[in-house]
DNA sequence: GCAAAAGTGTTAGGTATACACCCATGC
DNA sequence: GCATGGGTGTATACCTAACACTTTTGC
């Protein structure tokens, strides 16, 4: 592959991904701490970091989360392209922006050196224009619940209605009728019972249920 | 601005716009000969080059759609970028898409020595991989219609019932009923009657409407 | 008066919403 | 036996889909 025009190659390639996942009625994201004096200190910013000459956007994203994160195989879709002359004060680079999404196991076990998730509630100012980054992401995390069962990629294998009610609640900060919910998301046939039911809960145990389908689709009209 | 270090700045950074405009009922897009041998030689591609130091990708758009096209003030939004390492048989140079849009008028009076619109169903093979492109952009602008009001950017600013009916048969490739259609869209209160009637036809004229919002806004479900 | 497209209402079936109580389990 | 969340049905209002004829204009 040969280069082309030096004075065409002013801008370095990044890929940046806000990687959320859900516990307990509440949206998470993962950081980590950039610190680029003198103009980002000791700040959070998503994970990311530059593209390579030889690989994708889409490789450079599983390659800086395996590295800097820790993560592989989690779900990752292509978000926004950022190219702000000043969004990184430093020099010129141009963000490729992912959105991440982990199931809750992964999130309550998470445990590592440079990263680590936080309450989207929590947080304040980011380095970058990943503030900017995290309002598109969480837009596109909500608008797919209703038309996608991107659902899946937050929740455990294996869930209760409720547990799937509860993504829905948190992200589009309204509550659903448990009746009414269920009986939508089941016309649409869109998950299966595994047969199995919750254990060592201290309630009645919920039936699992699983989405019958592990890839993203489309689907007529959720809520 | 300091440049980011040599050796991470070892690709170019372009924008490509598919811009689509309907005539008659019929998908248009305009195209430009790409002649860049060995690689490239006489085949169309979209509209686009590169994007320049001092610029965003955005202010790329409008500056290449001018000079390359003669067109300003048309509706565009960021599609996918496309970083494939050999989408650029060349060298390597990473993509990031718009959607344009462009009312009939344009489309029936267009003039320019170097672009010119084609129907997509004529289209085989374009350079690049603007026929990746293409399909984004098809699938972008027929899902949006479903939720937003940008048929207006496809219509002239006073249009008629019938023709904003078209619209969307042309993409959704399929008929829907007059009356029904109708009742939808007026009850969706996003046209309005201007009052004035279509003139010079040769059967009875219908009345002009337009949209309510010049700007895109989401509608909760046309079709 | 004929061709061409505009414009208009009703009915039936299906979907969405609102709403309250009993059930299974752990402690 | 009590606290906790699981699980279920019905009635009403609303929306969707199917369907055909009359009107206005140019020629």
């Amino acid at each position: 592959m040969k280069q082309a025009p030096a004075n065409t190659r002013f801008a370095a390639i990044a890929i940046d991904v806000p990687v959320f996942g859900l516990i307990d009625g509440e949206l998470q994201v993962l950081v980590a701490n950039v610190d680029r004096p003198p103009h980002y200190k000791n700040i959070d910013g998503f994970v990311g970091g530059l593209v390579e000459a030889h690989e994708t956007a889409g490789q450079a994203v599983v390659r800086h989360l395996k590295e800097k994160a820790g993560l592989s195989g989690i779900y990752t879709e292509q978000l926004y392209t950022f190219s702000d002359v000043n969004r990184d004060k430093r020099n010129r680079v141009i963000a490729i922006a992912y959105l991440g999404l982990v199931r809750p196991d992964v999130v309550s076990t998470y445990q590592h050196p440079e990263a680590h998730f936080v309450p989207v509630s929590e947080i304040t100012a980011l380095a970058y224009d990943h503030n900017e980054m995290l309002i598109a992401a969480k837009k596109r995390l909500a608008s797919k619940l209703e038309y996608t069962n991107i659902a899946q990629y937050v929740l455990p294998r294996h869930f209760t209605l409720t547990q799937l009610q509860s993504v829905y609640e948190t992200l589009h900060k309204r509550d659903f009728d448990k009746r009414n919910f269920r009986k939508k998301i089941l016309a649409l046939d869109i998950v299966s019972e595994t047969g199995q039911m919750e254990e060592g809960v201290k309630h009645r145990p919920a039936a699992l249920y699983k989405f019958t389908s592990q890839t993203l689709q489309q689907i007529p009209l959720i809520i």
